[in-house]
DNA sequence: ATATCGATTATCT
DNA sequence: GATAATCGATATG
């Protein structure tokens, strides 16, 4: 086990509050660093079990600006895919990107500004089993961990994410099935960079994550 | 080890 | 018609 993982101990989870995403998506983002998403499907049959609680920390996010940010989709202004954006914060938004994978935002600001922080990466606490059979992928050594959410477009499909399904919800709800809580971990470190992926306002430094920790996306760097 | 490329579709120009 | 907040496979040193 590498020291430079997050604690893998689960302690009760709570969930954040609309507050604490109604604020500058810079601050969001870093205070995101740490905090846990967590999928628990909403079982309609009594008899049947309820399906597995998934749980991941996050561990690297990227700040969007809103409307005055050249690499945010809210710069295309408020449209029928970016009302979430616009809309309270605290809510998912979900895009569909290169015509294969999905991402995952919370909207951030009060009501009315549209800026929204993307989930990168996530370590794996509970519910890998689920997660890799999302995934189509088989876990055979510890390596194979670092497949299920090292990637926005790995962790929504590892979450079982999709615009139809979730995009709009409440991720400040327990009754989503989606949500994002927070169970008393504290970063040690956090490590900021350019944004990924992008070619506007690509040099900024938007995109945060836990330092050294091994799930974040991307290629792995020596001596950091 | 890094570099390049194809997949596949919603959205905007 | 071009581009995109990506991933995984393949090629090459």
């Amino acid at each position: 086990m590498r020291k430079s993982q997050a604690s893998r101990q689960t302690r009760q989870i709570r969930p954040l509050d609309r507050a604490f995403f109604s604020r500058d998506p810079r601050r969001v983002a870093r205070e995101l660093l740490g905090k846990v998403l967590v999928r628990q499907r909403e079982h309609t049959d009594v008899r049947q079990a309820a399906g597995a609680r998934l749980t991941a920390r996050i561990v690297e996010v990227e700040a969007y600006l809103g409307a005055e940010d050249p690499a945010a989709h809210a710069a295309a202004g408020n449209t029928a895919r970016t009302s979430v954006l616009f809309g309270p914060p605290g809510h998912a938004y979900v895009y569909f990107i290169y015509g294969n994978h999905y991402c995952l935002n919370v909207s951030c600001e009060p009501e009315g500004r549209a800026g929204s922080v993307l989930i990168r990466a996530l370590e794996p606490l509970s519910g890998m089993e689920e997660m890799a059979k999302a995934r189509g992928i088989e876990i055979h050594g510890p390596k194979d961990l670092l497949k299920l959410n090292s990637g926005p477009g790995r962790l929504a499909q590892a979450f079982a994410i999709t615009r139809d399904l979730d995009n709009g919800c409440d991720l400040t709800s327990v009754a989503s099935g989606l949500w994002i809580g927070e169970d008393g971990y504290r970063p040690h470190g956090v490590r900021i960079t350019p944004r990924i992926g992008i070619t506007k306002a690509a040099d900024r430094p938007l995109r945060y994550m836990l330092a050294g920790n091994t799930f974040v996306s991307g290629r792995k760097i020596r001596s950091q």
